[in-house]
DNA sequence: TTATTTTTTTCGAGGCTCGAAAAAAGAGCT
DNA sequence: AGCTCTTTTTTCGAGCCTCGAAAAAAATAA
């Protein structure tokens, strides 16, 4: 059962509602505070009080105030970048990227490297990462803020908690303590996401008029990838990271997945997947590890240009992702859909067999209404999300707290 | 956003919570509810004077206060049965029964009639409804609550807001407004619930421990019906009260639907489904409007006794159904299901091929952690999760709030 | 009967939000 | 420049709410 109310959660709730309200405005005044949380305009100055003597929000320097009205003008407020910073970190196949982003959400520092992720040992592995963010930690300045949390977003299933990597297509090894590694070498806490949950993080972020309730993202790569967003919430399962689109079951005793089943999503619509069937390959074949950006770009170039087995590769493709989104859509009803990573790029020789599979299930009727958002690169969003993952934790559980970390962006002028 | 929380929320939320400590333990003593909640004993002893006051609770009649021990005995606190009433009405095919539940969640009279649903217009079926309410309510005695809530279960789709009935294997009539015509007959708000969620409202309400984060209800009849409840919520689609298991593809082009398209699950596993693969029919053929439970038994008795079609039938069944609960193990993960229903009742026969076609998939390495409780009469969990339903509203919405109905039930000795 | 133990109530303190009133800060106009 | 008007922000007292400590209540054990 949920526990009781107390008093002192009261202002944790409605300090933390007006930090939120102001990272998303971006620059309002005291008076449109009040107006979106419902709370008096005495007590947003109160609390607005408290938050710019702790350094966590500053005034802004007036100046563009925009249409001067009559009457005494708004203050607006903002985010105190040097309150606080969180390291965004991004792994992939052969790729390390990790980000010192400002509490502003403003990216400062980056570090890109490429680790052969596939023949590292597991410990290699953990090891790259803690490197990366150690070089990204050294080049910090004095003047930002303390770093208060990091996210770490990798392809595959992570557990519940989001403490630790338990299988991913980049690495053979399984059960990477990720977590607990980088918390004892850095003292800081540490998540570990799933890089297509982040991506809808981000997509709700930038577009919240449009990724509101339920939404779904899909990463179209070797791999297929879900973001499964219900009721505003991240959907997140009981024991993994969840949202396993690419291996619900399309045809039942199937093609062969990589996972070692059969008639999975995956097993039609992967690159691998659309590389076999263009290359006149058994629906059995041993499934390659990566196929690159190039070679994928090239099939749909011979799909666009003639009927041929590329053509039918991305059909059986859209076909299998239409019959699964008609299942989602049975069981949540239709919603906003975002197709993301490179298969985006070639969603136009996808779209047709999508659609009629689509029109073929119980969300059907509806089909005309669905439309997909195209996002070819997932980076961005994939570093975006985790950033806003890691900013939120700060404003919702160490800032709106109140106490502690006092002194973090005190030295602001 | 979330709005602020104001000061009386605050009290409004303890209230709501104290309430709902009563009625998950029964009867409890102040220092229990303190204990659960977490607030502490001066915030409980005051709230629940006051709902004392209000005819809200009833210090229990002492008596059986159990094991004696030293010092003061513990006051036993329970719900005052006379604080209200409300109404659960159950309407299935060919049936309909409404019940007078009293606050503490006894059922005091019922209304049964059998109304032939298939043949009547749109407004017959409400008028019948409400015919049946009003008997109902006419046998109210003077010291019973008064009514402050109904709610509706109904096989079909119900809309988001719970208002309509927006398609029904039991009509042929589409939108029809139940709502707001037992609304404007009876001036008692009304929900009207889809059955599947009723009866999962009801198991998580029995078995809260079993049935607690995730866990889906299957009714398995003529149709295939399903409850999803998602960390411990309900889920309803954003436009429907969602959850259409029973419509999530199995075989893509596959056999004839009720629904009119194609390779549904129910179209698999279905007791028209499984009688028409029975009869050796062909896969295209019409579906029957309904089997009656002789039947079906009869054909779950010929598969026990030997292998033929009757048995392949129901093999067919059992694969559909496993894939798809596959499909939601990879969205998911692995979580408890009930299979609710007659088919319940052959449920020895379809576990074989199920499990096996559930080891085909994501959650197939759990296969064995995963049980099936098995439930072959819905109907009276259908009632039960109407009542607690409508019961939670007037909870939590009406008597948490404090104001208003403070004449309710005051007049109890 | 008295001491002990446990539950429940009472009471004052401390916080929090709210509404009303006051103060602040500029625009508009003469 | 000076006055008025408008809007935002702050201040202040009132009213609630929860909490901890102490007191009261109610029963058992000795």
């Amino acid at each position: 059962m949920t526990v009781g109310v107390r008093h002192d959660d009261l202002r944790r709730r409605n300090r933390a509602m007006v930090i939120a309200a102001v990272r998303r405005a971006g620059q309002p005044s005291r008076t449109e505070i009040a107006a979106v949380t419902g709370l008096s305009n005495s007590t947003i100055s109160t609390i607005s009080a408290d938050l710019i003597e702790e350094g966590i929000l500053a005034q802004a320097k007036n100046g563009e105030t925009a249409a001067l009205k009559r009457g005494r003008p708004q203050v607006a407020l903002g985010l105190n970048p040097r309150a606080a910073t969180v390291v965004a970190i991004a792994l992939s196949l052969n790729s390390l990227s990790a980000s010192l982003i400002d509490y502003s959400g403003k990216a400062i520092i980056h570090d890109i490297s490429r680790p052969a992720t596939l023949t590292m040992t597991a410990s290699g592995l953990v090891e790259a990462v803690t490197a990366a963010v150690g070089r990204l930690l050294a080049r910090m300045e004095p003047d930002h803020g303390p770093v208060l949390r990091m996210t770490l977003a990798i392809q595959g299933i992570t557990d519940s908690e989001a403490r630790k990597l338990m299988w991913s297509p980049i690495t053979p090894h399984s059960d990477i303590q990720f977590a607990d590694a980088l918390e004892t070498a850095f003292g800081i806490p540490v998540t570990v996401e799933n890089d297509c949950n982040m991506i809808a993080v981000a997509l709700r972020g930038r577009a919240p008029d449009r990724y509101r309730d339920n939404f779904f993202t899909i990463l179209l790569s070797n791999g297929i990838g879900m973001g499964l967003v219900l009721r505003g919430e991240l959907f997140t399962g009981s024991h993994s990271s969840g949202g396993e689109f690419g291996h619900m079951i399309h045809v039942p005793d199937g093609a062969q997945c990589r996972c070692g089943r059969r008639g999975c999503i995956e097993a039609y619509a992967g690159n691998y997947a659309i590389f076999r069937h263009a290359r006149g390959e058994s629906e059995y074949a041993q499934p390659a590890a990566d196929i690159d950006d190039a070679t994928m770009l090239a099939l749909a170039a011979a799909a666009r240009d003639h009927d041929g087995r590329e053509r039918e590769a991305f059909r059986k493709a859209g076909e299998a992702i239409g019959f699964g989104l008609g299942s989602l859509f049975a069981l949540f009803d239709p919603a906003p859909v975002a197709i993301v990573g490179l298969g985006s790029s070639a969603f136009d020789v996808i779209e047709p067999a999508l659609r009629d599979a689509i029109s073929k299930t119980a969300g059907g009727q509806h089909n005309a209404a669905i439309s997909f958002d195209l996002e070819p690169d997932e980076t961005p969003l994939i570093r975006d999300g985790c950033a806003r993952q890691a900013l939120t934790f700060v404003d919702q559980d160490i800032f709106a707290a109140g106490t502690a970390v006092e002194t973090a962006g005190k030295a602001v002028a």
